[in-house]
DNA sequence: TTGTATGCGTTATCAC
DNA sequence: GTGATAACGCATACAA
């Protein structure tokens, strides 16, 4: 089962046999062959854990995301990410452990998950913040293991990182209600605690002013929770203040959102026109189909895995990369 | 950084450091006091390579489940379950690595997959295996890990595992679907190579005949791939022969039925009564809301995590943990 | 082209 | 109660 035992079988040393196997010396091509075959009859397999001893690395990277037990579909998100990640690992030798966070924005359990995997035990980190706070950087920093940041950033930071371009996603979803005909519309986004609250909440606003209306406060409506009840709370009273579409930047406020709309009867998008955010099937389904906002989660994770694992192979380089995003167009907005 | 360095400071040996630290032999409360305060100083992390090398366990468990392009929802699942894994692993230090294998029952895949944890390196495996078929369990006690099956199971096996109770979930809703007055009631299956495929049909079949009706084959399509299409597909073959109630045992395969009936204008549940598979917050924003037996995904995680972390306290069981399945009453079933 | 020997950080077996 | 020290399996610097 070891180099040791490959070593005895053909008469040679465990470092022609390292060598073979992983080394970059040269080895002879009968020397070769012979342990090539040895190898094989005894279906060796190297050992991780001396590898990473020896070696110092462990080819392991870490997803470290938020959940919330008040959205299940937020996790979903992370799916898609995960799979993206898998996806591109699958290539590699690398594999991919999971840690999760509670309420999304509570900075102090997100690095307590992150103390976790310090135990100089993954080689990377794949980190969706938990805010935009830079207080936290000194103490990532401190892990020292390279990380990236995925679908949020942080102010000021220097770390790599994928995001969404969730201003312009933003920008086109109120750009659409506008060309709907829709005249006031509102926002029922995030908090800006974090970035993707801040950058869909500026898309709004620059959209508004190209638009030609005039921003008021009274329209947008920044929420502390994301529930479903929550969103029928906010949708309520956005509907009080008078409003005749909405951009809801978060997806299970828009379910909220659209359940409230409709117990109260109010048509969609006659009366109200509405856009959410992500993009899932059931979307399809719903009276009137919901346009959203896309995101691609997959392809954020695969390019995250792909930026980390340059960062592994030693190219020491800050990259931002910000995807595209892009309105499903369905029904809901007018 | 390193037990050694601890034993510098502290005039220790190395030997009672590690036993401070992790050890069951008797230190003196003078000697732990020392350790404790170098260890705190220094923020001693053990070295996980250096353990697992030496005690051959790896605190890492593996979440292996299947994966398909055309159903992103199947894979929400999967969070759902990996979300309970998590929550059990929380209170101990084992980690999760996950991985993927491609179209669900597509067994060469899933070994793969497998294979790769292979490497002496995980030290038990949660596996959603890709069919019924007994002969890959061979392959699986070779690895030399343990195992616990998650959400399907494999026939004549021995080893443990946790799955819902698919059959009474089957039969609950089809008899559901005749106390709302339909007669000629049709499954749209999934296919029975895969333990879940066959507990469904079991309850559907057992249902039909308790409710007093002939057990009749063209009421039944058990479908080879699940997707939006393909639910199309089977449910207009399911209209034209002449059906007035479907249980559609997948979700993907749902959302194509629903969307295909409501394009032909079929009523739900008027003309039609459906029952869907799993739970989802979209099912009730859909019209008519969806009625579905739910499964308790975050519940199978967290019992195959905690069967598992048995099995590796050395308590060699099988267990077989059959979850209950409920129906969430909506308003489509009639 | 190959072999020898060392050490990565722990745990555990001795001996004291 | 405690201390040396030998592994665990591998990669590699140093010799040859």
């Amino acid at each position: 089962m070891t180099i040791k035992k490959i070593a005895e079988m053909t008469g040679l040393s465990t470092a022609t046999v390292s060598h073979v196997l992983h080394g970059k010396r040269k080895v002879s091509d009968i020397s070769r062959e012979k342990v090539l075959l040895a190898a094989r009859e005894i279906d060796y397999r190297p050992n991780l854990a001396a590898q990473m001893l020896r070696t110092q690395k462990s080819n392991t990277i870490a997803l470290v995301f938020p959940t919330e037990e008040s959205n299940r579909n937020a996790n979903y998100f992370y799916m898609d990410v995960l799979l993206g990640i898998r996806k591109k690992l699958w290539e590699t030798d690398y594999f991919v452990i999971v840690s999760n966070y509670g309420a999304s924005t509570d900075s102090e359990r997100s690095l307590r998950a992150v103390e976790l995997l310090k135990k100089q035990w993954v080689d990377g980190i794949i980190l969706v913040p938990s805010s935009r706070n830079p207080n936290q950087l000194t103490v990532l920093r401190e892990i020292g293991v390279p990380f990236v940041l995925l679908d949020r950033r942080v102010d000021g930071s220097d770390f790599s990182c994928v995001d969404s371009d969730n201003e312009k996603g933003a920008y086109e979803a109120v750009s659409l209600l506008a060309r709907a005909g829709k005249k006031k519309i509102g926002l029922i986004g995030g908090g800006i605690r974090v970035s993707t609250g801040t950058s869909r909440y500026n898309g709004y606003q620059r959209a508004i002013r190209d638009c030609g209306f005039d921003y008021e406060d009274k329209y947008v409506i920044l929420a502390e929770t994301y529930s479903i009840e929550s969103g029928r709370i906010n949708a309520r009273e956005m509907l009080n203040r008078g409003v005749d579409g909405m951009f809801i930047s978060d997806n299970v406020l828009t379910m909220g959102a659209f359940l409230e709309l409709n117990s109260l009867g109010v048509k969609i998008p006659a009366d109200v026109g509405i856009i959410g955010y992500d993009d899932f099937d059931w979307m399809n389904m719903i009276a009137p189909p919901l346009t959203t906002v896309k995101q691609q989660a997959y392809q954020m994770g695969y390019v995250a895995a792909e930026m980390m694992l340059r960062k592994l192979k030693g190219m020491d380089v800050s990259e931002k990369v910000m995807l595209d995003t892009s309105i499903v167009m369905r029904k809901s907005h007018g």
